[in-house]
RNA sequence: GGGCGGGUAGCUCAGUUGGGAGAGCACCGGCCUUACAAGCCGGGGGUCGCAGGUUCAAGCCCUGUUCCGCCCA
């Protein structure tokens, strides 16, 4: 397809909802599992059924995307798989608020029902997020979209457990977990987000009962009091040697409880006494169960006082604080008040202040799954890059605790195990069970509980393969090539996902993770929608385009650091995306329709042609380098760089006389490299920018189908030519040192000048002479002369400059004013002084000269004498200008 | 308290084997030069947090120190 001109500015709307449009249409990124391809496989981090697009779904699917993109062009047969987790809690949370909309809790509806309202929701409203992906461009197969909830991963979740059962890695046990009295659900202990309080410390005095003293305990949560069943000090502690074994009376109660000793009472804190709640927190727990304490619950699940508070039963556990606090002070057990700041668990989906609770919860005891999983990060089968994740994965191995699987909802893989009524025995099994098997009794009763949401999205690289099927899928893209995630999920999710892939498949479920970093606002704070400083990634793309989003967030994907966002950059990057589309445009008015050769010949004369090849061979091996690498930022500079300030400002304003000349060979030469180079970075930067490529690629000759078909290009070492880099260097050189004269003395573009340039080395004259209309044209000078120092004769009212060794006098007459001439060349003078001078410190080292390379050593010699020579060149200049009456400075 | 990351131009950041400090944006000056004013040409601007050390040579390696951020207790 051949097209001519281009329409002014790249309309990005209507563009890319075609694009998308025709990309879902034909499938275009439908993963074969017949395919002779390699594979390269990736699955989705399930964004939540409720979730909407933000800025961080917006880097971590624009990365997947460019990988995917990528390894296509590179020849892979990739399967991006699709999909969303049923986000338990969270999904719950819309449901009910809607619910209680119309005056209804879930338990008016009932189990079933409710759940039936909570897929008609799903059906309704889920989805939007994988729209919001597709516009972002995302290049998954979406034919094979799964949901955590649907059938076939539903059974994979019922037979984990089974099986974890079977192999006692799963158990039932009565242990302190985090309660959220909010979602009146258990939490992992990973859920709870530790948050710093201005809070009190109260300092509690408990009377000895035999009446020979006090003991001063401090607290931040005295309403816990109620639930107190001893005091501990430390065993070493000389002040309350004496009071071990003793025993005191809890103000307000009366209950009598024993001193006791444990090393684990930090002397240090407050008094170094420690009231010991059992039922409450959790190194009190472990303290009650070495002393055989009472476990006393005196906080309910839903945040009020149990009847085990006595008389404050039923309050609410704040306002309960604040009522003890009052008696305390009243009855003068209260000693002081401090203000202390401390750490404050709370809930991570709805920031509820969580309360430690014993409770009877399911558990995965992960030690054993963990051990393999350190192994397998330890011994490289699975690599986390940047490497210093791998940190954070160990530590969290490590000291890693039982996962507590179990909440207290409704929506979500239900429990499967069942109590038998008649003889209490618990039934774990594959099929819902009719009777028991031990006292054949039918009275069976399921698990109320469903599983944690995190439990199915560790299967997630598996069971969305189709395990426990024996799949093509999972024999063609398992293990999977890449997951890209957000490091605030690295224990979360792909920690367990490492541990479940290894005890199910026996293989990592990834070769590589890569984390990348958080999307924070332009001040580096975190986006979130109470502070305001969200930028809409929907928003962005409507008004700038979705490949300018894309290329911004991948340009500032640097490893490691974290990305702060602002709408400015996204409007900069929008003008490369329109700088792209004119350079196309003028190479396509100029290809006037006509189809230009296809192959170029093996040799090539023309200066420009020979140093943009090269120039471009050395441009794919380092968008090579880069992608291999993950390194996101420097594959999108790299690009960026050679297309506007190579191939648009010198490349393509240095063909432009062969477009507009006579040479019929000229010209079909101009026009047929220009095309293949611009398709070539087409190619690179498709990843990146699927959307303007895939449309300006349409429009070029000799290409069919669509860009994604076309192959990643392939370095043509042959192309590489030092020669044509050195003389373009050269040249543009030159070039740059008539500009510098002409911008320093505001001498306007429209003039044109005449110049004189004198170079001794004859090679670089004869390159000069070949080139010196284009020198010419691009430093728009009137007349050119070049020769060797004496030759010509030097314009009398001229500004000098240097590059290179060559001399280049701009005829200035009735422009230059020779003051300011003598200010640009002091100034000029000055910083060769300065640099000068370093170099020489080096040179009349004698450690140096001793001591460093031969290559380094010679390069400084031959860098001072070019130094000097400039200098000297331009001294005389000065002198010249100072013998015409220039400034006397 | 422990661990990790960061401090480089006005701003945001590159700088992957130690060997001439870079980019983008912003700023200043000159331009409607027939792809692009969403553009072109030119320019100014940095004691690489601070102090030591290793080395002929340190933004880079080592030690200490300070500030900021994150994670854990």
């Amino acid at each position: 397809m051949t097209a001519g001109a281009l329409p002014k500015g790249y309309e990005f709307h209507e563009i890319e909802a075609r694009s998308t449009e025709f990309w879902e249409q034909h499938d275009c990124f439908h993963a074969d599992t017949a395919s002779e391809r390699p594979p390269f496989s990736i699955v989705i981090p399930p964004p939540n059924v409720t979730g909407q697009l933000h800025m961080g779904h917006a880097l971590n699917n624009t990365l997947q995307d460019i990988l995917s993109r990528y390894k296509r062009l590179k020849g892979f047969e990739v399967l991006w798989l699709p999909g969303m987790d049923h986000a338990g809690i969270a999904t719950q949370n819309v449901v009910e608020r809607q619910l209680a909309a119309e005056g209804l809790s879930r338990h008016d509806l009932g189990r079933a029902p409710f759940l039936a309202r909570v897929w008609d929701w799903k059906e309704k409203y889920g989805g939007i997020i994988l729209n919001q992906l597709k516009r972002l461009g995302s290049s998954c197969d979406w034919k094979r979209r799964r949901f955590t909830m649907d059938a076939g991963l539903s059974r994979a979740v019922r037979l984990v457990f089974v099986t974890l059962y079977q192999e006692d890695l799963i158990y039932r046990g009565e242990r302190m977990i985090n309660w959220c009295p909010r979602c009146m659900t258990a939490l992992a202990n990973i859920e709870v987000e530790a948050e710093e309080l201005a809070s009190k410390l109260y300092h509690l005095r408990y009377p000895l009962e035999d009446g020979s003293g006090d003991l001063v305990v401090a607290t931040t949560r005295p309403e816990t009091m109620l639930g107190d069943s001893a005091v501990a000090v430390h065993p070493e502690d000389p002040r309350y040697r004496d009071f071990i074994g003793k025993t005191v009376v809890l103000p307000l109660v009366g209950r009598r409880m024993p001193v006791i000793a444990d090393p684990y009472v930090d002397r240090a804190f407050g008094t170094g006494a420690l009231k010991i709640t059992p039922a409450h927190d959790f190194n009190d727990f472990e303290i009650g169960r070495k002393h055989q304490l009472e476990f006393i619950r005196v906080i309910g699940e839903d945040g009020t006082m149990t009847a085990a508070a006595g008389r404050w039963a039923g309050l609410d556990r704040g306002e309960c604080r604040t009522r003890i606090v009052d008696e305390l002070e009243q009855t003068g057990f209260l000693i002081k008040v401090e203000d202390y700041a401390n750490r404050v668990g709370h809930c991570y989906r709805c920031k509820s202040v969580v309360e430690p609770s014993l409770s009877l919860q399911w558990f995965i005891a992960t030690t054993p799954l963990a051990e393999e999983a350190m192994r397998a990060v330890r011994d490289g089968r699975t690599r986390i890059i940047p490497k210093k994740w791998e940190n954070d994965y160990f530590a969290w191995m490590e000291n890693v605790e039982d996962w507590c699987i179990s909440r207290q909802i409704w929506w979500g893989h239900r429990i499967p195990a069942w109590y038998c009524k008649g003889c209490g025995r618990t039934i774990v099994a594959m099929e819902d069970p009719e009777r028991c098997p031990d006292c054949q009794g039918q009275q069976l009763e399921q698990d109320s509980d469903v599983l944690d949401t995190w439990f199915s999205s560790a299967l997630w690289p598996f069971s969305t393969m189709g395990w426990p099927g024996r799949t093509r899928e999972l024999e063609k893209f398992y293990p999977t090539s890449v997951l890209v995630t957000g490091f605030d999920i690295l224990n979360f999710w792909v920690a367990r996902m490492m541990m479940m892939g290894l005890h199910f498949m026996g293989e990592v479920p990834f070769r590589d993770v890569y984390v990348h970093a958080l999307v924070r606002d332009a001040q580096g704070h975190k986006m979130s929608k109470s502070k305001g400083n969200v930028i809409d990634p929907l928003v962005m793309m409507d008004q700038y385009g979705t490949d300018a989003l894309r290329f911004t967030l991948t340009a500032f994907a640097a490893q490691g650091r974290d990305i702060k966002l602002s709408e400015d950059r996204i409007e900069g990057y929008r003008h490369f995306v329109n700088k792209l589309w004119n350079a196309t445009r003028l190479v396509l008015m100029n290809l006037d329709g006509t189809e230009p050769p296809r192959d170029l010949p093996a040799r090539l004369d023309s200066l420009p042609h020979r140093w943009i090849l090269s120039r471009l061979q050395r441009v794919i091996g380092e968008v090579d380098t880069a992608l291999d690498g993950y390194f996101f930022n420097q594959y999108a500079q790299t690009l960026y760089q050679f297309i506007w300030h190579e191939y648009c400002d010198w490349y393509l304003e240095m063909i432009k006389p062969d477009f507009y000349g006579d040479d019929p060979d000229a010209k079909r030469l101009a026009r047929g490299l220009a095309a293949k180079v611009l398709e070539t970075v087409l190619v690179m930067l498709h990843p990146v920018m699927p959307f303007v490529t895939e449309e300006i690629y349409g429009k070029l000759p000799h290409t069919q189908g669509l860009i994604m078909a076309a192959g990643f290009p392939v370095i043509d070492s042959v192309r590489i030519d030092s020669a044509a880099e050195h003389d373009m260097a050269l040249i543009m050189a030159v070039v740059g040192a008539v500009r510098n004269v002409r911008g320093e003395m505001d001498v306007p573009p429209a003039a044109r000048v005449a110049a004189v340039v004198l170079c001794d080395r004859p090679a670089d004259r004869d390159l000069l002479l070949e080139h010196s209309r284009t020198i010419g044209d691009l430093a728009r000078l009137s007349s050119i002369q070049i020769g060797a120092r004496g030759e010509l004769a030097k314009p009398k009212l001229a500004a000098g400059a240097l590059a290179d060794g060559v001399e280049i006098f701009v005829d200035l007459e009735g422009i230059l004013d020779l003051e300011s001439e003598t200010k640009r060349l002091l100034k000029e003078i000055g910083k060769l002084e300065k640099e000068l001078g370093s170099t020489a410190r080096k040179l009349e080292n004698a450690g140096f000269l001793a001591n460093a390379p031969a290559e380094v050593v010679a390069k400084e010699r031959e860098k001072a004498g070019r130094l000097a020579e400039k200098r000297d060149k331009l001294t005389a200049q000065l002198e010249r200008i100072r013998s015409l009456g220039g400034g006397a400075s």
